[in-house]
DNA sequence: GCCTCGTTTTGGATTGATCCAAATATGAGA
DNA sequence: TCTCATATTTGGATCAATCCAAAACGAGGC
């Protein structure tokens, strides 16, 4: 006790060697085990013990060290998450949320943007390995191998799908009811008289593709109306949208309706009618899927329907959790459902109100 | 040799307990040493050597335990970030830049979303340094005590800020001029003949609002215009921008351009513009900052100071790659030069085009 | 006073890599 | 063939925690 007052003494100059529990436990007149007990917060510990404990950490600035920790621990509190465009507001949303959730249960998450590519997203998932990440949420790339969800079992890793999935059943998976979003954009347009509707965008063969084609294509028989047009396949980007728009616009028969896969091609899309001298709405009904905050402040103001990737992420790091702490526990899909969010770029304008929207006739996405 | 044939063999069932580098040394017929050297791909290493130990890696399925490693090595290779929200696509962009860099560089990040609150982002660093992260990328949360920059100091943690910066220089920071991006502003509304501009948005006492603030001052002053109207201080929100022209549209006399502290608000202003039944461009001039994407899908099309956040995301993690390699070396700044990106949320239009904009006069945030 | 039984505490082994100083191998020149 | 410099390789110590079986402690009951 007097022995060991001297060399832990108040702050050493320049703290070369960091303090480990030895130092604690020499000052705290216990076991390394002991004050091991008391960080993990072991109801073992006795409370007199554990407040002479924790005064010692506190004295002596004690940094917990979790690599040590981890290299026994089988836990390392830590997740990754791969998404494959942290620019799209959607994903920031998503991720948003991701964080509010590990936040509170004391996790912290290594972050990578896929860019849809399938080597660079294995590539972060190995380092991932290496780093012994509890888990993984991830948003697949475009044309990842579904061997992949074989290969994470086989590293004994946890994985929770987000918003698009592959492989096959069973697997733990949050995202949207794409199939019902679309249904419901198309019902919408219906009954607004509508009848010549394109489903614009998706090329790539994920599910979330898949489910947003199926449901037009459900819907669109159930309202009998399965053979006028149909779906156009292509990127989803806001460039894809405004090209995309323009060249419907110019085929025969036109269309009266547009249902994008994503806002952002919906924002380019109308822009793209401007492009052309049309109005959103009048000459062209156009509806969005995601409704990111910026549907709301464009003009008209987006029509969409909204997934609230908040929530989904939410619910993934959650699922992960519950994941975690039972790894052989029956595979969950958490799916939640979308909602029609009504605004305006389906309302028919006034003639006189054209010319403003013919303004801009050489709007482009660049400037 | 012989003797070590038989334990790693192919695929065992379970691989409970994971290969480690004495396996390989033993299947390889090298020291545990050598392996070592091998992974971190040390040039003393003899190239037939290499090769072979490289086959045995590959063949025993090794999987390196970055824990174990950055128990003794200085380095982890892993980087925190901190950025107060995420779901405004500047930071999605900023990160995305960030990301790029990291990549490149085999650095894997950390993210975490402060959401403007010291008390989280104190608590995330805390943890950052249990990690043994290798430095920070920070864009400081509103009302940050300068003392954190000593704290990091005295941790030894390298960091970079971003964006913001609290503290005394000499400090390492990456953002762009926003003084010098206001004043592009100004200068241009007031080639168009506008003199009562005023400047919305920005209340904490954070450099980027400062340096906003300046920037505005002095231009007004330099155009003589120093008394005309000035600078509403508040949140800088889609909300904020929305609710805030509004007010100032009401006032006498009323201002016939704004320049806004970010898009966000910029678009949130041309809404309410709308709100009020008045038309962006011809009843008030609009300017953002950033130039984020959505800027140029909005109507009209934004006019805004480019800030290129994907840019400043490279600069910063570049910079800190530069700390990391040399810690002492001098603090660098590295300000990016901003550019007016001229679109037409300034241009007066037809009165006839009036109709248009006021067809929405209910539009809100929400709806 | 001794024996349980439950509560606390403990030391030694273990985790899987890196560091470092020293040992060994290799090759050129004398 | 020997020497010396250079190129490779190596074993042991070390990093800082957790795991686990066993020991110490303390309170009641007989």
């Amino acid at each position: 006790m007097a022995e060991s007052s001297e060399p832990p003494s108040s702050p050493r100059e320049s703290a070369r060697q960091s303090v480990t529990l030895q130092d604690i436990a020499a000052h705290a007149g216990v076991s390394r085990s002991t004050v091991s007990l008391v960080l993990r917060e072991s109801p073992l510990v006795a409370d007199s013990t554990r407040t002479r404990v924790q005064a010692s950490i506190k004295a002596l600035g004690y940094v917990y060290n979790r690599g040590a920790a981890a290299l026994r621990a089988s836990h390392t509190f830590t997740l990754g998450v791969v998404v494959y465009d942290i620019a799209n507001p959607f994903f920031g949303a998503m991720v948003a949320g991701i964080d509010s959730v590990l936040h509170r249960e004391n996790y912290v998450s290594f972050l990578a943007n896929s860019e849809d590519s399938p080597e660079r997203q294995q590539r972060f998932l190995e380092r991932m390995r290496e780093q012994r990440v509890d888990g993984l949420l991830l948003c697949p790339a475009e044309g990842t191998d579904p061997a992949l969800l074989t290969q994470l079992m086989g590293w004994n890793m946890p994985c929770v799908q987000v918003l698009r999935h592959i492989g096959t059943p069973p697997f733990d998976y949050a995202g949207t009811d794409f199939e019902l979003g679309v249904r419901q954009a198309v019902d919408h347009l219906v009954a607004l008289g509508h009848r010549r509707i394109v489903f614009l965008g998706g090329e790539a063969e994920h599910s979330a593709t898949r489910a947003r084609h199926q449901g037009y294509h459900d819907a669109m028989h159930a309202q009998g109306l399965g053979e006028v047009l149909g779906i156009v396949r292509g990127p989803v980007t806001r460039r894809a949208g405004f090209e995309g728009i323009q060249t419907l616009m110019q085929e025969t028969p036109r269309p009266t309706a547009v249902i994008c896969h994503n806002d952002l091609m919906a924002l380019g899309a109308m822009l793209g009618l401007q492009r052309l001298g049309l109005i959103p709405g009048e000459d062209c009904a156009i509806i969005g899927t995601d409704d990111i905050e910026e549907a709301a402040l464009s003009l008209p103001p987006l029509t969409s329907v909204a997934t609230h990737p908040f929530s989904i992420g939410e619910e993934a790091a959650r699922l992960a959790m519950r994941r975690i702490a039972n790894p052989g526990g029956a595979r969950e899909q958490v799916i939640l459902t979308p909602r029609l969010q009504v605004r305006h770029s389906c309302d028919p304008i006034p003639a006189h109100g054209e010319a403003l929207y013919r303004r801009y006739p050489h709007a482009t996405l660049d400037a």
